[in-house]
DNA sequence: GGATCACCTCCTTTCTAGGGAGCAACCCTT
DNA sequence: AAGGGTTGCTCCCTAGAAAGGAGGTGATCC
């Protein structure tokens, strides 16, 4: 384990990802399907992906948002045969797509790395749990200002008005991450318009009184 | 990565569970609190434990049970400060205790073994989508179903009957385990057993038909 | 430039799953 | 024998899913 904390943890492994093959995505474009072969993995290096599973009912469960410096795919290192999510970009993004054979052995070679990459899992089965707590416990409102003040933490954008999510998201993807229908997302999403604590316009939300939003998050 | 699947990711750390100290908690015990120093992983020996989470409003979230075989507090190794879960005993258990610092050098001399470890934290990310998108999509008598499922599978023993869920589980319990009231669980569960799919009484629960259970869990 | 089309946003109404409260009965433990 | 924990049952009521439109907006085509 390392004794200095790194800001991400995959830091370490940046001399891998020199070595991949770098894909430009267009918005909304699939990266990979459920159930298709999984043997790469990706890294992230502009724009954003959302990881979705699709429900056999045809809904759909938005399980992560990964932008800048995070991985996509990592199943394919761990004994996943198969990919079990959609990924797809939101708004034209680069990646970087290394083969697994090509991770595993340079992980081999540099064992130190593989204990950024469990803190790296930890991490993100740290926001899984968030979000199952959410869904548990927090209704539709509660669950909207929490994921909105994610979001302004993990790609917000600092402007004059307040943060701005820096990924372009529609009520839809909003709905499909906090589990609600989209008219109920659209609804709540009003709501904290009319109390002036967010700002919004077509694929654009701001967080202009993050204070507001954090006390909205207590209520539920 | 391994070429050989081994059925149990943490067979290859063996070795090292010889090293901890075996502690023996009663039933319903608390093996450690949330807020606490995360300093200690727990190899599960015999019986099994509840991982919870607890809210302010002082409703649980069952994340996961886990039996023989099973680690618990594994955040420890992966930059957890304080941990972050209520953990208690299901009947009489018998863990063994491995210091962190035990761990991660254990780890450092042999760097194979982070692979199944990584491998191993995967699969519980596949456990807690599954719960996820259960939530998300299921109603209780799906999500109940589904679990019993589960449990008949991970923790079963054969009898004449069916197949006995074999840790010592209170409706509360269960509620917990799939986000819904204790009374609607009694509910769903008189359902199951009014249809002759499974069998109960005090802490007990008997899966008698495994093929209907299934279907059951495709409705929702 | 204007027309078209697909998507996005907004709003209302209806209907139901299931949370919550409140008890009664039961049974194991001490 | 008492008491705490577990289970069974009922009723009420709210959150929110589902359906069904209507206007907006941006891209693309002519």
């Amino acid at each position: 384990m390392p004794s200095v904390q790194l800001k991400n943890p995959l830091e370490a492994l940046e001399p891998l990802f020199a070595k991949g093959e770098r894909e430009l995505y267009r918005d909304r474009e699939v990266v990979y399907y459920p159930g298709v072969a999984s043997d790469s993995v990706f890294y992230i290096e502009t724009g954003h992906v959302k990881i979705s599973y699709l429900d056999t009912s045809g809904k759909r469960l938005v399980l992560a948002l990964r932008g800048p410096g995070d991985l996509v795919g990592e199943g394919a290192l761990m004994g996943e045969e198969r990919r079990r999510h959609l990924v797809q970009t939101l708004g034209d993004t680069l990646l970087v797509r290394l083969d697994r054979e090509l991770v595993v052995s340079w992980l081999r070679r540099h064992p130190e790395a593989s204990s950024y990459l469990l803190r790296w899992l930890h991490e993100k089965i740290v926001e899984l749990e968030e979000l199952l707590v959410d869904l548990a416990f927090r209704d539709i409102q509660s669950r909207l200002s929490r994921k909105l003040l994610q979001l302004s933490q993990e790609f917000g954008v600092r402007t004059e008005d307040g943060v701005l999510i820096g990924c372009r998201l529609t009520h839809k993807d909003l709905a499909e991450m906090i589990a609600s229908a989209r008219e109920n997302t659209t609804l709540a999403l009003n709501r904290l318009e009319q109390e002036g604590i967010v700002d919004k316009g077509r694929y654009r939300i701001v967080v202009k009184n993050e204070e507001s939003l954090k006390r909205k998050c207590q209520v539920g």
